[in-house]
RNA sequence: GCCGAAGUAGCUCAGUGGUAGAGCAACGGUUUUGUAAACCGUAGGUCGUCAGUUCAAAUCUGAUCUUCGGCUCCA
């Protein structure tokens, strides 16, 4: 009898398991249990994702990586891209592949394919290749590269010119090929670093989604290439759940619903990127702003009104002719260089630097709904959420460095106000020092540390993105989630160290001497065009009461009952709810599914009963018949709502 | 800006070289309706724009504008 050798690894849970010398990380989940094993994907080994089947050493720290774990889509979806792209390359002749990533919910593969550009009708050709290489159950099986001169030959010999550079680059980093492999056979290879799945028949649930183009390296100067974009999961039902999801993302979609509920609508005489408010949005807007100024003057806010153009010599100073030149809208009037102004925070310095101040008036919060300009190149506008012409809901706060921890801490309160009459949920992320900052590594240190001083006073988690903030300063920013879970980007927390420079701001502290002004940029819905976006699409255009264009509608049963429904109109007009009658000669079902496509929060509904009892019948969008409710009670039940902006 | 696709009535879409169509919406009439579409009729389009090919162009070609999917960039 020969004595077996064991190792030992240690499990997520610090726990020790004792295994036999040789085995694989598949061994180990066998060990553990049988189902363990059937769910397992792949291995953190060591804190790095690997493949099940690797060989496990002692004293190896082992998670094993189930399907019910998201980290196992990393390898589903990348394996996945790779059947995509072997099927590919079996379709079209002398295809070239370059790179196929895992991407949040899914994955790509871009190809270089002389002489066939693809269209939406291959995608079904495709997934048939691919399923048939599935259903082959081919194993993908790692291999080292021990000779990289020599591979990189073979794959320029047969034309692979991406794969050659890839592994060029990377030919000191212990290069690996995968290949599809079947009873010892090889049928395909990719220079990857993994990990795998272990076999094509794990892929359960695909589907290939769209086509576009991309660059080689995202460089418009390299190789042009093809991009298939697709999803993968472990199961038919998880497929169909995020089919449905993205569906149901369509119907959200805000230029949808733009157009459907005559939200707003840019125009080719008028030009790409500029909206035009249609009053159902503009009274949202305006829901919007009065809330956010009732908010602001609360909260120590001054209001301040600026020009929507300034001669150049204005952004001269700032630094925008220099930094943001690219971006502005110039105009040329009288001989003099006037620009269509990207921002607001000069005009505000202007303001600022109009008096001398002492260290007593600071803070100075000053506060503007801001219509701004940028040019933004043609292919990047979408709907609300990318446009031309927009509002920032800006504000800059000048205060002295001793009251900076509260000041941010002040707009973050609003943030949090504000965003809860939404019913809208959030998360911080502190952006620190890019490598090309302006300002001295005190200033930053400063800087950096009080926003991450107001973040923990307030007792809001945050995550940190190191080197992303503006080259003037950190920042915090919010991301919203809407109810698809999507996220959006929010309010955002600058400090400036660059326009006190060069506009010079003082403030003459205690002792006479002259201080610099510390200076917050920030913006709580980012800008009014987007929010509105945001908005349209987590609520479906179902807006809650106090955001909704018509609150009510009057639905007289017949003729005979105009009277009473125009009585029902002005009482509840009186009460300043936007109400209207429906007095079309229809049948109270249409009238009811043209309220309801309208997405209209209520409906009364009038006839003999309602008249002669003076109340009425209560139909909530969606809900269907709340039964009969008296007037008065039904105008201060409103009232109500829209008062505390009920969600 | 770059790559690809698309643009026909207010909206959603059909129409592949030979007289521009449907549904919904609009308008007129009839119906007077009890919780998601009553019925009949009328009107509405230089087929994004401009050139070209052709006896003939929504349809083929080119340019241009806009939109969409991406790339890149960004509030």
């Amino acid at each position: 009898m020969q004595t077996q050798t064991t190792i030992s690894i240690i499990l997520k849970d610090g726990s020790k398991k004792e295994i036999s010398a040789g085995s694989t990380g598949l061994d180990l989940a066998k060990a553990i249990s049988n189902s363990l094993a059937k769910k397992s994907v792949g291995l953190l080994l060591n804190g790095e994702l690997k493949d099940l089947i690797s060989a496990l050493h002692d004293g190896d720290k082992v998670e094993i990586i189930t399907q019910d774990d998201p980290r196992s889509f990393e390898y589903l979806r990348h394996s996945t891209a790779h059947i995509l792209a072997c099927a590919v390359q079996n379709l079209f002749k002398g295809s070239k592949i370059a790179n196929g990533p895992a991407i949040e919910n899914g994955f790509y593969y871009d190809f270089e394919i002389p002489e066939h550009q693809l269209k939406p009708e291959d995608l079904p050709k495709i997934e048939k290749e691919m399923q048939r290489i599935i259903d082959e159950d081919y194993s993908f099986v790692k291999v080292s590269v021990d000779n990289s001169d020599k591979q990189i030959q073979e794959f320029k010999s047969s034309g692979e010119k991406f794969k050659a550079e890839n592994l060029e680059e990377h030919k000191h980093h212990n290069p690996t090929l995968y290949v599809l492999q079947k009873d010892g056979k090889t049928v395909w290879n990719d220079f990857c670093r993994g990990p795998h799945i272990a076999t094509s028949k794990q892929v359960k649930a695909f589907k290939l989604l769209s086509i576009s183009g991309a660059y080689w390296h995202g460089d418009e100067n390299r190789e042009k290439l093809q991009r298939i974009y697709g999803t993968s999961w472990w199961s038919k039902e998880a497929l169909d759940d995020h089919l449905q999801k993205l569906e149901e993302a369509e119907k959200r979609d805000h230029r949808k619903l733009g157009r459907q509920m005559e939200l707003f609508s840019m125009q080719d005489e008028s030009g790409p990127g500029l909206i035009l408010w249609h009053p159902a949005l503009a009274y949202l807007r305006k829901e919007m702003e009065d809330y956010w100024k009732e908010l602001h003057l609360q909260n120590g806010y001054e209001m301040v009104y600026t020009p929507h153009i300034a001669k150049s010599d204005l952004w001269n100073i700032s630094g925008h002719n220099e930094f943001y030149k690219e971006n502005m809208f110039y105009m040329t009037v009288d001989e003099q260089d006037y620009v269509l102004k990207p921002m607001n925070c000069p005009f505000h310095v202007l303001i600022f630097n109009t008096t001398r101040h002492s260290y007593r008036e600071l803070p100075i919060r000053m506060a503007e709904l801001g219509t701004v300009y940028r040019y933004e190149r043609s292919g990047v506008m979408h709907g609300l959420a990318r446009v031309r012409g927009f509002t920032q809901d800006d504000a800059h706060i000048f205060c002295r460095k001793d009251q900076y921890v509260e000041e941010i801490k002040g707009v973050i309160k609003l943030v949090d106000l504000i965003y809860k009459g939404f019913g809208l949920h959030y998360s911080a992320e502190l952006s620190t020092k890019p490598k090309d900052a302006i300002g001295t590594k005190e200033i930053w240190e400063f800087a950096e540390s009080g926003l991450e001083q107001a973040l923990k006073e307030y007792g809001l988690e945050y995550k940190v993105n190191p080197e992303d903030g503006a080259f003037y300063g950190p920042k915090i920013d919010f991301k919203l989630k809407d109810a698809l879970g999507r996220i959006w980007q929010g309010a955002t927390i600058q400090l400036d160290f660059n326009l006190p420079e060069r506009f010079k701001l003082h403030y003459t502290d205690k002792d006479g001497t002259q201080q610099q002004p510390v200076m917050v940029h920030r913006a709580i819905y980012g800008s009014l065009e987007r929010f509105a976006a945001l908005l349209i699409e987590h609520f479906a255009g179902s807006f809650p009461l106090w955001l909704s264009y018509k609150q009510v509608v009057v639905l007289p049963i017949s003729d005979k009952h105009l009277e009473y429904a125009r009585k029902v109109e002005s009482m509840l007009k009186e009460k300043n709810i936007r109400v209207e009658v429906d007095d079309r000669a229809e049948s109270l079902n249409a009238k009811i599914r043209d309220a309801e496509m309208n997405k209209i929060p209520y409906m009364a509904i009038v006839g003999d009963k309602e008249a002669s009892e003076n109340n009425i019948s209560v139909r909530a969008r969606k809900k269907g018949d709340l039964g009969k409710v008296p007037l008065n009670s039904f105008a201060e039940q409103l009232s109500k709502e829209i008062k505390e902006k009920t969600i």
